[in-house]
DNA sequence: TTTATATACGATAATATTAGTCGTATTTAA
DNA sequence: TTAAATACGACTAATATTATCGTATATAAA
């Protein structure tokens, strides 16, 4: 689906926060969180993923924190949803198909079209 | 938020059995919910609302039930799911802007371009 | 080596949204 | 008058999202 949760919401406010900095320049979850109001401990888990994920990289420690990847402009809108959304879509069922009314549906064909669109 | 409910699944399926057939002919809310399997209460509410919207017609009484509205061709992607389910946008602060953070986001203008291009 | 500060992460609780049901009223053709 | 259909508010159930808790791990600095 295609759906804007806080943990994007987070995870926008975030990158965008670090982007103004150095490039090197470490920020840690709580600077973040007290600078936009944002509930600490959400926002730490959606700095790991995206750091899993490649988005960002962890410096464990004091004085540690995240910054923002090299390759990050490389990376599209669409993989940045489906990495923390997972698959992008109007309906699951262009996903994964065990849809009991699979035989019956007559609207399977436009959706695909439109979900390979929005993609 | 672009999203797709059950309400509008149940939406969609309808108009296009509906599109398939002479377009003076009735459909009851009955006939599709057998035919495809879908709870017929909720289905119900669906179509109401739909003909409020003049997406489709009612019929009441006996033999009645619901007809696609003659204009249908015309009605916009945006404006089916708009009347469905409200303002289309990646997040709710574009439409309704009492937010919190409102001062101290900083995502709010990129969301806004995306959102402009999405509709 | 200890301490303080930061990330890492699974489990669980709280909240919000969505899906579905129930009961009843209204319309109208036969 | 009856039966079959739409109309609709209120309620319940199910699901998904949001937030918190507790604990573990990493590491720079005292």
């Amino acid at each position: 689906m295609l759906k804007i949760t806080r943990k994007v919401e987070y995870a926008l406010i975030a990158l965008r926060h670090m982007q103004l900095k150095q490039s090197e320049e470490l920020t840690s979850t709580k600077e973040i969180a007290t600078r936009y109001g944002v509930p600490q401990q959400l926002l730490a888990k959606t700095l790991q993923h995206m750091a899993r994920d490649g988005i960002i990289e962890a410096v464990q420690g004091p004085a540690g924190g995240y910054r923002v990847a090299t390759n990050l402009e490389q990376i599209s809108m669409k993989d940045f949803f489906e990495k923390l959304e997972g698959p992008l879509g109007m309906m699951d069922c262009y996903f994964d198909s065990d849809c009991i009314q699979f035989g019956s549906c007559n609207i399977r064909v436009p959706i695909q079209r439109i979900n390979d669109n929005m993609r």
